[in-house]
DNA sequence: CAAATTACCGAAAGCGCTTTCGGGAAGAGG
DNA sequence: CCTCTTCCCGAAAGCGCTTTCGGTAATTTG
């Protein structure tokens, strides 16, 4: 591969002219340019990314903190979809996404510390665990950033509108007659969760229907067990609910499997409806009724803002909401009109 | 932050001896050591990656290369797991993932170019196309390298135990009862799609049943729209298969939906035995029975084999194969004997 | 007590690149 | 023909760290 200094002296320039032309700099002849060009390309050339960056202060890497709440870690299909646009995204602008340990060679370092170290430009943060610490540093530093899936006023936030999408799936089951809904929320620390169940609340007082007790139920990590157990205590009322919003799709996986293990029918017997819409929600039985979180969306405003703050070397502070959409299949029905 | 340089002008030492107190020589005096830590502590000093990286020649990153194809990118389930425990395996090391985009400040360079602008130590693929340009030249570097789910003699790979997997699949099938089996393959040009396909050709030989026409039909890339044209096929035969061994879990779910469209049922009418054993496969109706790959076990033997070669400073080629499980669920069924 | 170790520490070179600043050559202007 | 620009180019410093090599002071050894 060779260095600068190789390139310098394969052409018989200085190596201040090779980088300047390397570099695009004005103040060399397209002559020389080309030659040097041409040399580098003999003999492949590539200039060493630590060499620049340590003279130049700009590592052109992002780092990412993800989720590791449940051990899901890189396999979680929602925060998954948004990692992988936001990667487009950035990647079209040049720059490398790390994935950082919190290990520096057997001494144990915060997430901040080692992006810290790695001098990264900018770090996205997808991770809706608002009570870890690690994070809170993270949102307290001076290096830009953008976490996901969770509001704050110190720094760049893109959630979608959780209120927005309660709101479609109280309503929707109540133009489909329902009156008797409940909810299978996701835990409260977790923003996404508290703004679900809110916008339930608010769709239900809205519309004027009042929430039953025991109809409010908390899964936890938004997990299909958990799911499931929360079902299982709503069949378990004296008044079951006919339809349930829940909010979150691997939960509703759950909860469709309680429904059936005591023989009732989805969407016959109750009618539930999801949100975010995994890839999964599609396939299962019955195709999931649910609210689209656009991953794609998210991730592309949550690069942007990002790259925005690195590009302008200073911290900004803008909040971006997106929009969610009713994606109806086949597991909410008209009330049945028991006679 | 602070450099080295500060540290050495606040304690009072040089910065070799700083350098020396920090990473753990011998020839500096405890007590020093103790006071160049305590410094180190109070200014919360941090090493640059990037220096050491530069004077080291080590850069304790790991350059990753992932599934472009079918724009699945990240998202893909199987490659997943594989990056979620290869990242964790990984990480106790200290080594960090890099992502790297192919495109430097809008030059364009391949994979292998970008690699070594980053200088990372080593490289993943994880990948199947073995026909990509990017992966042969990665392969034919010289840079520590371990790819998966792809065999090679030129470099240490890892991937799991095709033949066999289709053997237990097929052996499965037949314990049941079925002679009438037909194959959904992957696309022949993945590794992984030919050798189920030969194992399936291997099992079916020696348990003495013929593979009748049109029983083995191609279904590309794995995904559940061609998984269900691909069973729309076999529906179509005049002589139907009793049972199908898919070579993929999502496709399995594309031929199950195919199925029900005909009115016909999983498994009392067909058997479907998957591969992969995707998360999703447990909640699909019926539940899924497949054959697990280990993406736990494949990560950590990619990670292992990876790592002794970025330590020994040496390119090794060693194969590791991962065996693979029967998972039995509820989409295979005892031949129905019709009276 | 002299000689030989041993224990600690620092000067300096080097890793590969960028960028400021100054200087020479060539061209423009009078 | 002389001066003033403009155009090119390179010396040198700097980015933050590691590591070799010597040298002094403190300890052992006989």
């Amino acid at each position: 591969m060779g260095t600068i200094y190789d390139l310098a002296k394969k052409t018989g320039f200085s190596i201040t002219t090779v980088s300047k032309a390397l570099n695009n700099y004005k103040d060399v002849s397209e002559k020389t340019r080309a030659k040097i060009l041409q040399a580098a390309a003999e003999m492949d050339y590539l200039p060493n990314a630590h060499a620049q960056s340590l003279s130049t202060k700009k590592s052109w890497a992002i780092g990412v903190m993800f989720s590791e709440a449940n051990e899901v870690g890189m396999k979680h299909p929602f925060f998954n979809g948004i990692i992988e646009s936001f990667r487009h995204a950035t990647e079209e602008q040049g720059y490398d996404l790390i994935f950082a340990s919190r290990n520096l060679r057997n001494r144990d370092m915060s997430y901040l510390e080692h992006f810290k170290h790695r001098a990264v430009d900018g770090i996205v943060v997808i991770c809706s665990d608002r009570m870890d610490e690690q994070v809170q540093e993270l949102m307290q530093s001076d290096i830009p950033i953008v976490v996901v899936d969770m509001d704050s006023a110190n720094c760049s936030v893109v959630y979608s509108d959780n209120i927005e999408g309660a709101r479609l799936a109280v309503n929707y089951l109540h133009d489909l007659g329902h009156a008797r809904i409940a909810h299978i929320a996701g835990d409260q620390t977790i923003d996404a969760g508290a703004a679900r169940v809110k916008g339930y609340e608010l769709a239900m007082e809205a519309i004027g229907l009042s929430i039953e007790p025991g109809y409010l139920v908390n899964a936890g990590f938004f997990s299909v067990r958990e799911g499931k157990q929360a079902m299982e205590k709503l069949l378990d009322l004296e008044s079951r609910p006919t339809a349930v919003f829940v909010a979150g799709d691997q939960m509703a996986i759950g909860a469709i499997e309680a429904i059936h293990e005591r023989g009732l029918r989805v969407p016959e017997d109750i009618s539930v409806i999801g949100y975010d819409d995994i890839e999964m929600a599609q396939y299962i039985t019955p195709k999931l009724t649910t609210i689209r979180q656009d991953t794609d969306e998210i991730g592309e405003a949550a690069a942007e803002l990002l790259i925005e703050q690195m590009t302008a070397k200073e911290r900004r502070t803008e909040r971006r909401v997106i929009p969610v959409h009713l994606i109806e299949r086949a597991s909410c029905a008209p009330l049945q009109t028991k006679n």
